[in-house]
RNA sequence: CAAGUUUGCCAGGUGGUUGCGGUCUGCUUACGAGCAGGUUGAGGAAAGUCCGCCCUCCACAGGGUACGGUGCUGGAUAACGUCCAGGCGGAGUGAUCCGACGGCAUAGUGCAACAGAGAGUAGAUUGCAGUUGAUUAUUCAACUGUGAGGGUGAAACGGUGGUGUAAGAGACCACCAGCGUCGGCAGUGAUGUCGGCGGCUAGGCAAACCCCACCGGGAGCAAGGCAAAGCAGAUGCAAUGAGGCGACCCGUCUCGCAUCGGGUAUGCUGCAUGAUGCGUGGCGUAAGUCACGUACCAGAUAGAUAACCACCCAAGACAGAAGGCGGCUUAUCGGUAAACUUGGAUA
RNA sequence: CGGGGUAUGGCGCAGCCCGGUAGCGCGCUUGCAUGGGGUGCAAGAGGCCCUCAGUUCAAAUCUGAGUACCCCGA
């Protein structure tokens, strides 16, 4: 994913915090808000309480991963981020992918032709 | 062959498709960046943050006290609580391993619940023995001697055998253990060993205060430097003051400082050529060190290693850099090399 | 990334510096008092002191290693 993808300051993640609209998933948590921008940018935020740094990290890639491929059959023009929950640990790609995709069927955000 | 000990090394591999961070070259450019190709991209513990150091700021890092740390000897090192070699003590048949291992005989202070007669310049309940008196056919009482036996405790002031005695006791003797002191020899030293003399016995705890020797100024890369942006002041204290200084004093420097409120939290740098890795040789028992040659080997900043497919095998554990380095400690599926030990078998 | 703190009955805390007996408040149980409840009075139960080692005769306390939680720093 490139850098101009990423969700990157602090105050952004604020506003979606403040803002956003959110939607939960047994796996995962996804917060929405318009951006005023060509393209939709992404965070994702593992906490300290998932584990240690290589879960985090392996939890991470493969929400990344998801979404990249997901990315050119989205809407575009939102800020996106996705807060793992514990029970998304040690999950496979498939079921974190289907998760990923679950979560923006729900708020309306998939291309109606794709 | 089996069991074991020590010291090292490795930490899934190969190929394909799609992606990510750094960097180099070329091209495009609305100067924000984009595209193409090459190259490179986590560990033995990257971890815990338990020590040490480099580096940065605090004054140029000063003096004293306090406080803290280390603690057999010699060496290695930038330094260490680390490593190497040796000594002593302990465990093991052995290779080998373990040890906060200075000093309660260098001074002083303190502690030991309960039990027990007595717990520190020991003590006398029971016991043993003698004398006297009562009673009488074996007991009782008083006084004196005694510390061997029983008993308590985590711990009770040498052990064994004898002499001796009313009963006993280092009271005396022999041997053994242990202590002090003097000297010789070996060793840089810790220490070992041999001999003489002394008094016959000195308890434990210093991860109790403490004494001795050595070491330590404080804070940390969110340190610190440069640039940009932004906001709103109020109150209190004050040159016999306040701050640097966050243990205190001296000394020294600066002129403001504290509290509440408000604003910002972006970019660059620090930041990767180093106590660096590898190879060869010299010195050293070794840890290491010196010389020469050679290599450049992650550098992110919401934070780069991933997804899918195929094949192979011994079927993949613990685990992810965030300024750097040397250690320690903790986690860990397994594989492998060398040396050595013990037992068995064969020649 | 760096610095600091806490862990003791069900809950909130003492005790730790200077080692031998774990204590306080609320809550809980039982009894009394009341027609019943609350309040009150009396009695009682409940803790391997976060885990594992070490020092010591003896560890909640001293030392080392680990675990969990909390706070602060541009």
């Amino acid at each position: 994913m490139r850098k101009q993808l990423r969700l990157r300051r602090a105050k952004d993640f604020a506003r979606l915090r403040q803002q956003g609209q959110t939607i939960r998933h047994p796996l995962m948590i996804l917060s929405l808000l318009p951006n005023d921008l060509p393209y939709n940018r992404y965070g994702i935020i593992t906490s300290k309480r998932l584990g240690n740094a290589v879960k985090r990290n392996r939890t991470r890639r493969l929400i990344r991963e998801a979404v990249r491929l997901l990315h050119d059959g989205l809407k575009q023009g939102y800020d996106v981020v996705i807060i793992t929950r514990h029970e998304s640990v040690g999950k496979p790609y498939k079921v974190i992918q289907e998760a990923v995709y679950q979560l923006f069927l729900r708020v309306n955000l998939v291309k109606e032709n794709k």
